[in-house]
DNA sequence: ATTGCATGAGAGACCGGTCTCATTCAATAG
DNA sequence: CTATTGAATGAGACCGGTCTCTCATGCAAT
């Protein structure tokens, strides 16, 4: 019996005899056989994997986006490798040259940054499809998926205003050069970006002044949060509401802002980015920004899937519905002398 | 020049001359040559991946324990491969298959159970080295680290019972047939059935009678434990007190307290597995089990690759000591008439 | 009996690397 | 001036699959 014809059976193409089949079957268990994918993909080109290179699986945000791409992925068939970035751009290069280099048939990426993006062209040149989550590049021509992250953030920033709200503070993970906001030229990452400009959009048409100075960057660990959060709170005048970016910053300010003997909302409000399970327990319970986020993952992972199943269609942009979710944590703001 | 030269510039081994080197790379970059690294680690044997295989992403204790992995794998080389079993022994299996077939080098499973672990013999048959995450297998001598589940447990128990709790639940994701608790002979989690074997133990001790009928099985999901949960606080004979085995089912059980408007810790005192970082700012902030979680990732997988890098030893147990952090969920038993 | 055709099996190329061995050539030693 | 040595390169096998082609066989139709 031929190398062809074992392959066969155990490839499971092809035609075979029954007796044959039995044979090898046979022989294939007595010693022990367990195909070689790696040989497999390397002769069809296939992997039968799509890498998915996420900012911070550590980020339920992005644990939760991972869910919607794994269900998906496994639905048609697809198995996934994760990859973090951390954020970081060189990670990010590195992982994405990881899984074109393991041959992954598709990739979802979550771009850190809008400014070097030649490893995305790179993947988009090697052949093989990319989709984005969460951040959309106007530069790159490829499926994304993202919500509207403007509107969103001035539907928040207008709760907060016309709670009666002067001073809003605006804290993200994104950092720039000496952590220091200075325009929306310096962020980035889209979806931050957008988020800062409808922030600020609506602070100014509430006819708050300069309301740049409380947008504070580099809130990228539990540790840098406290530490931008403190430095907010302990200002003369200090903000008496907060919008932050995602939920592991909120949770970091809400302990800040107890600790320091603070309530909210009656001393500062609060509404963060990403409906995180803790946000209802706490009390007050956070009122939050909904980001369909399990559908966000889903759905980027069956625009790809579908790509790789051989549609050919212009490559398409989804923006996903966002709710805000109103619960404790935004009051007027407190009313003592030094704040009129 | 030959396929061989070339290979021996762009793989970086062998000796080149400097001229061919430079001509070899220019053609490289002309050609947008990306190394095929599938190709590679056929021939070499090695793919530089380890295969983690956890039960639950979005539960963030694996979250952080696969920081502590993929921390320990980046700074040896080594990339990470994730795969989620949900708990289930047929994804687990289909997952370590699927490992198996890319050739990871070696593998980290946290199983799900230790009845059927035939796929995790193949693993070590197979020759990769496999070692184990938070649940150990007698049968399986492999490097395993883990905590002590059952003295832990003992210890959260003792705070309840010293507090003067007689009615006290377990609640658990594990499940077995019919949802019901018999005897520990069903739980074929190792973590839990220690953890359970302990929580028993010390209510006998204190003098408890039965106390096996508070422990629930099957909160798998936020919507199981929400349906355990309020079984078990609509009973006419309801817990004062409940040890919840991860930090996602307090979560739900904490919610459905306050929902039935209950106070914690007046009518019901809560102890969970996990330092999940929202427990402290609950109120009142949760009494936790703080596991030693980034350090269990982090030494297994350094475990893991000291074998891969040719260290052989005798498999090695490693067990981690485990604190508990006392905030405000404990009390007393409310001590109304119907309770007495 | 001859032709036609489907079916099952074998031979060997190929994927893209690594690696061993052979070959070439120049520099140095005897 | 020849022998030795070592560096640089080439040729080709190999890893473990897939796939295309060829060929042998058997059965039905002419």
């Amino acid at each position: 019996m031929s190398k062809a014809t074992a392959a066969r059976v155990l490839g499971g193409y092809g035609v075979v005899s029954d007796t044959i089949r039995a044979g090898v079957l046979a022989a294939a268990m007595a010693l022990d056989y367990r195909p070689n994918e790696l040989a497999r993909s390397m002769t069809t080109g296939k992997s039968g994997i799509i890498g998915v290179v996420v900012g911070d699986i550590e980020n339920p945000f992005f644990g939760l986006a991972v869910r919607g791409i794994s269900d998906a992925a496994r639905a048609a068939g697809f198995n996934v490798i994760l990859a973090n970035s951390g954020e970081k751009i060189e990670a990010e290069k590195a992982a994405v040259k990881l899984l074109i280099g393991k041959r992954v048939d598709g990739l979802i990426v979550t771009p850190s940054e809008s400014r070097d993006i030649s490893h995305l062209r790179d993947i988009h040149r090697s052949g093989r499809p990319l989709a984005l989550l969460d951040r959309a590049l106007p530069d790159l021509d490829v499926d994304t998926v993202t919500v509207d992250d403007r509107d969103i953030a001035m539907r928040a920033t207008r709760i907060l205003a016309n709670a009666g709200h002067r001073r809003i503070a605006y804290v993200t993970a994104v950092d720039a050069q000496r952590h220091q906001y200075r325009d929306l030229g310096q962020i980035y990452t889209s979806s931050v970006r957008e988020r800062i400009d409808g922030f600020l959009t609506v602070c100014r048409d509430a006819g708050i002044d300069g309301p740049e100075r409380y947008v504070r960057l580099g809130a990228t660990s539990p540790e840098q949060t406290r530490s931008v959060a403190e430095t907010l709170l302990s200002e003369t005048d200090r903000p008496t509401a907060i919008l932050a970016s995602d939920s592991l910053i909120a949770l970091e300010i809400f302990k800040i802002i107890r600790q320091r003997g603070l309530r909210v909302p009656d001393d500062v409000s609060l509404i963060t980015f990403h409906d995180a399970d803790w946000t209802s327990v706490t009390t007050p319970p956070i009122t939050v920004i909904d980001q369909p986020v399990y559908a966000l993952g889903k759905s980027v992972a069956e625009l790809l899937i579908r790509r790789l199943e051989g549609e050919t269609r212009p490559s398409e942009r989804l923006v996903l519905p966002t709710a805000i979710i109103e619960r404790g944590s935004v009051g007027p703001p407190p009313t003592t002398k030094a704040n009129v």
